[in-house]
DNA sequence: CCTGAAGTTCAAAGCTATCGAATAAGTTTG
DNA sequence: CAAACTTATTCGATAGCTTTGAACTTCAGG
């Protein structure tokens, strides 16, 4: 069916006559009339009554009309998320590192409100998400940069959030040398900067749960070694953060595969995750 | 725009292979694949990232994709409504005589929830009602049949109520002769009737309003003559029907244009109110 | 690096919509 | 009631699209 025709039904409906109609549409009435012919004979009934000279829309012919102006406002919607914008439109595929979801996906799906795309989220290991980006499976996603880009994707720096010690206040005083250090998941993003960082130390307990991590640290248990916003999040008054290791800071960065479709939108959808970052390219931060 | 394309669209993006959808709908993959770069075109947008195999949706497809489908579920309403059926459909305007408006009108709009069809309803004089059929301005209406009907509309009896005088007991029992006569306006169809019945009453009162005569013939200040349901209606415990003049009575009719749309379904609106009545034509009850 | 599956391109064939002119049908007027 | 007028339909020609089949290109996987 064309919608060109339910178009000319709409306008012929609001003028109340043919030849006006066919004027107001720039066509011939000879052309107006056989399209309404062909869409009568499409839909199988009768719109108009005939028998008097500016043909008539019969009972059946309004219910028509008034389904057709639906449909054309649907189109309207189609083509209007069709036109050229300033920011993002459509239907995105995010993934975010489980440990980032939990302090950026809120002010994340805030800040997208207020435009035009919508996004599905889904969250994991910094791995997978690089890998269902580069597979095609998600638009972007926002990783913890550990190993660097594979080719194919391009990353741009979202946060820079440098690593701290954290500690019971008495066990700071003592020494942390010797204590028990409480590790997060060595097979992640964050868990690989804080193995290269740490060597082997003595004493390891490997948890999957930041907010296990700090209750232990809070406990006067051990140490750790997180970023900074993990600590603070969990920061309780006994606990204290020291300097961490020099230069060691974790890269929260937004991926997406090279020459996609979001590449050249890449910077509006990085400006929804507030403060920006400077741009990365695969090259820059491979081994 | 051809809403095939989006079915085609829908198609393409539901299989997830241009190859598996061209098949699925009986047709060339080559006319797949022009018909999407079409759409593409007419649209201004990528809706495919065709830089892989099975080409993939953009975010901005996958928007095209969702309002796609609302377009074409209101294609598919459409179809629905131009569907053969037994009852009615379509958009219906329908004129009412103002006095059986106040009777008919609510069962008529509960009986006509139930189907396909929708109305829209005016009230005036039956020869206005008559007038607009006529000219197609109203597909039917509810009339008193008091002039016969004019040539170009057909009728279905609907009702025939007798008429019966009304009075209060005390002034019945005296004797009617010499009362004031309140009589419903004699330009109505009703009214007609009553003034060919009556002749030239002595002590004449003119009202268009059947519950103000009502009201003054309870408070026993004469008496009148209308039809049964409408004393009925008024009725009140001091006031008396009696028998009114031998074979006068009131014919609602339900007036259709010959020839209209609804010439063909006239029975299946007069279905909607109720008890059925026989079909009369022009001929029948012109003078 | 080959092979095969999956899409794209191209020219030709087949439709379909549109146009202008002629005709027919309804409305209005005298 | 008929002429004049307006409005819609029909018709043949033409231009523009869509589809098709075949050749060609590109991507994914061994």
């Amino acid at each position: 069916m064309q919608t060109r025709a339910l178009r000319t039904l709409a306008k012929v409906a609001q003028v109340g006559s043919f030849a006006r109609a066919a004027d107001q549409l720039g066509m011939t009435l000879s052309a107006l009339s056989m399209q309404m012919k062909a869409l009568e004979a499409e839909l199988g009934v009768a719109l108009f009554d005939r028998s008097v000279r500016p043909p008539r829309l019969t009972p059946l012919g309004r219910s028509v009309v008034a389904e057709a102006e639906g449909v054309l406002a649907g189109e309207e919607r189609l083509l209007e998320i069709c036109r050229p914008t300033e920011g993002l439109s459509g239907r995105f595929k995010l993934g975010f590192v489980t440990s980032a979801a939990v302090r950026l996906l809120p002010e994340f799906l805030k800040a997208a409100r207020g435009g035009q795309a919508r996004f599905s989220v889904e969250t994991g290991l910094s791995a997978v998400i690089q890998d269902r980006v580069l597979t095609g499976q998600l638009d972007a996603g926002v990783v913890t940069n550990a190993d660097g880009l594979p080719e194919g994707l391009s990353a741009r720096l979202l946060r820079r959030e440098p690593f701290v010690f954290a500690a019971h206040a008495r066990l700071a005083a003592e020494g942390l040398d010797g204590q028990t250090f409480f590790h997060f998941m060595p097979g992640t993003g964050i868990g690989k900067l804080i193995a290269g960082a740490m060597g082997a130390p003595r004493d390891v307990v490997v948890l999957d749960n930041l907010e296990a991590i700090m209750e232990c640290v809070a406990a006067g248990l051990g140490f750790t070694l997180l970023p900074v916003p993990d600590v603070e999040r969990y920061l309780t008054s006994e606990v204290v953060a020291l300097p961490g290791p020099e230069g060691l800071d974790r890269r929260l960065e937004l991926v997406v595969a090279k020459g996609s479709a979001l590449a050249r939108r890449e910077e509006a959808l990085a400006a929804l995750f507030g403060e920006p970052g400077g741009r990365l390219a695969a090259e820059d931060s491979a081994p």
